[in-house]
RNA sequence: GCUCCCUUCGUCUAGUGGUCUAGGACGCUGGCCUCUCACGCCGGUAACAGGGGUUCGAACCCCCUAGGGAGUACCA
């Protein structure tokens, strides 16, 4: 059998970690078993869909590199196929045309509610003959009894009393189609062999086999997976943060990484944690996959994307640091190489962000020094260090990361100082933080003018100290 | 309410009747390394939701309870 797969989100707003995930699970199903992979925008909530995301979704799909085989298909360009099928139905009675009043369900509900019963539409135009040029919805006939079983690859046999059912709209009374109906037409018609989809969908699995049965059609198998929780355990939603796949991108997270642990939430290997796509591809069986829910925890995500920055390609990842250096206004290329950049700063960045915020005193000058660092760096025993340095480094010509080694070696050396004593006053000076790459690899990459005019300042700074303390 | 689903460290998970005094990872934490911050390395912390069975033996099988979640739309 050709295994084909599909991802099929309604567009009714970004590409969010949830349908990400479970888009990444269809994708790697079809790759694992060189199937193919769909993907379908189910648009038929005219109210709801937009198109804006539409693109949206497209974008955050491509982003994570989750290319698909076939599609996008769009429903609202089905609709003459959808009614094709539900005039079969209808001339089968397999389906007929309901004409009661929403006050009159609406009070179904109630009295249902209130016996203590599950709501549910009472059949009552099953047999009347209601005009078809009339206001009318159209009505699935649900089988009266019997048990529905799905045998779900990942929750295993989840049976369902027809008797739990009711006759659903398949056809509103605007004449579109709707979901339980489109999704059955469009599995069938696509020859979708495994579903994979969110567990929400769980309860919907019945009827749809119901419509497949009644269509005389074979079921593709199902997979229901559970749903990611936000950090702290509630369900994921648009205020708890960062959702959007997009955001994740502006927040300097590789897709590598993102992809890495959403492969991880909810299905494992053994006790690997590092998968590249090839791995995962190779190893992904939707059986592993967990039947509970999982909670969404940034801390191991930022763990993992530190380890993509730490094991990437450097000039990959300078690529990406210029977009967000260019979002703190700086001009990448204003400093030295990037890839120097990237290969001094990635042990101590989590987020491409963070890799440019700690990078910014390469290109530009401080405002201040961070009182803290100045009290306990830039005091009065930091000056003859700070001197010395300073006309060292003037009449330095090789400004090699070797040789600015030496050089503050030999300072520390001459003075009878520890390398501390030297280099943590050179680098307050020149970073104006106490925290920074090697006292070496930070001269280098700053320069020598610009390393030059700060030790100045900070020379000035402990002078001011000096006369103030004097007084 | 009703139907369906779920339940191992704070979090992600391993585990499919004995090898479990429950393993790994993130986090937190002690130490080492060290020019700072990191990285790295070594160590520590912490869990089988509760109760009944079945069995010589249960995290693993069955039942009940509790707690979460989903659905119950002319949304998908």
């Amino acid at each position: 059998m050709t295994i084909r797969t599909r991802f099929a989100p309604s567009p009714t707003g970004y590409l969010h970690v949830g349908g990400a995930r479970t888009a990444l699970f269809s994708w790697l199903y079809a790759r694992r078993h060189g199937g193919t992979f769909v993907l379908r925008i189910e648009d038929t909530d005219l109210e709801r869909s937009t198109t804006e995301s539409v693109n949206a979704i497209l974008e955050g799909m491509t982003w994570l590199g989750l290319e698909y085989d076939e599609g996008p298909f769009y429903q609202t360009r089905r609709f003459d196929r959808y009614d094709e099928v539900i005039g079969e139905l209808l001339e089968k009675g397999l389906a007929y045309r309901c004409d009661c009043s929403r006050e009159r369900i609406e009070r179904l509900r109630e009295e249902a509610m209130q016996r203590r019963e599950k709501p549910r539409y009472d059949g009552h135009c099953r047999h009347r003959q209601v005009d078809p040029d009339k206001p009318h919805v159209v009505r699935f006939r649900n089988p009266d009894e019997g048990l529905v079983v799905v045998d779900d690859m990942i929750r295993g046999r989840i049976a369902f009393d027809n008797r739990e059912l009711d006759d659903l709209i398949i056809r509103r009374s605007d004449g579109s189609p709707t979901y339980n109906l489109t999704v059955v037409v469009d599995d069938s018609d696509m020859a979708i062999s495994h579903v994979i989809r969110g567990d929400d969908h769980i309860n919907n699995t019945p009827r749809q086999i119901n419509i497949f049965r009644a269509l005389g059609k074979e079921p593709p198998r199902f997979a229901h997976v559970p749903m990611i929780l936000g950090e702290d355990g509630a369900r994921l939603s648009k205020r708890h943060g960062a959702v959007s796949v997009m955001q994740y991108r502006e927040e300097g997270f590789l897709p590598e990484a993102l992809l890495n642990y959403l492969v991880r939430l909810g299905w494992s290997h053994g006790d690997q944690e590092i998968f590249s796509l090839e791995e995962m591809i190779q190893l992904f069986e939707i059986e592993d996959v967990n039947k509970a829910p999982s909670s969404f925890n940034t801390e191991k995500l930022l763990w993992l994307n530190q380890h993509y920055l730490k094991q990437g390609d450097p000039l990959h990842i300078a690529h990406l640091l210029s977009y967000h250096l260019g979002r703190l206004g700086i001009d990448p290329t204003s400093g030295p190489d990037l890839v120097e950049v990237v290969e001094a700063q990635r042990e101590r960045a989590r987020t491409l962000v963070e890799m440019a915020e700690i990078s910014r005193f390469i290109y530009q000058d401080f405002e201040q020094i961070e009182p803290a660092a100045a009290k306990k760096h830039l005091r009065p025993a930091a000056r003859q260090p700070l001197e010395r340095m300073r006309a060292a480094l003037a009449a330095q010509e090789d400004w090699s990361v070797e040789a600015l080694h030496r050089l503050v070696e030999q300072v520390a050396e001459e003075l009878e100082l520890k390398m501390g004593k030297v280099a943590q006053p050179l680098r307050v000076a020149v970073v104006g933080r106490a925290a920074s790459p090697g006292i070496d690899v930070t001269l280098h990459l700053v320069g020598q003018e610009k390393c030059l005019r700060r030790i100045d300042r900070a020379l000035e700074l402990i002078r001011e100290r000096e006369a103030a303390a004097g007084q």
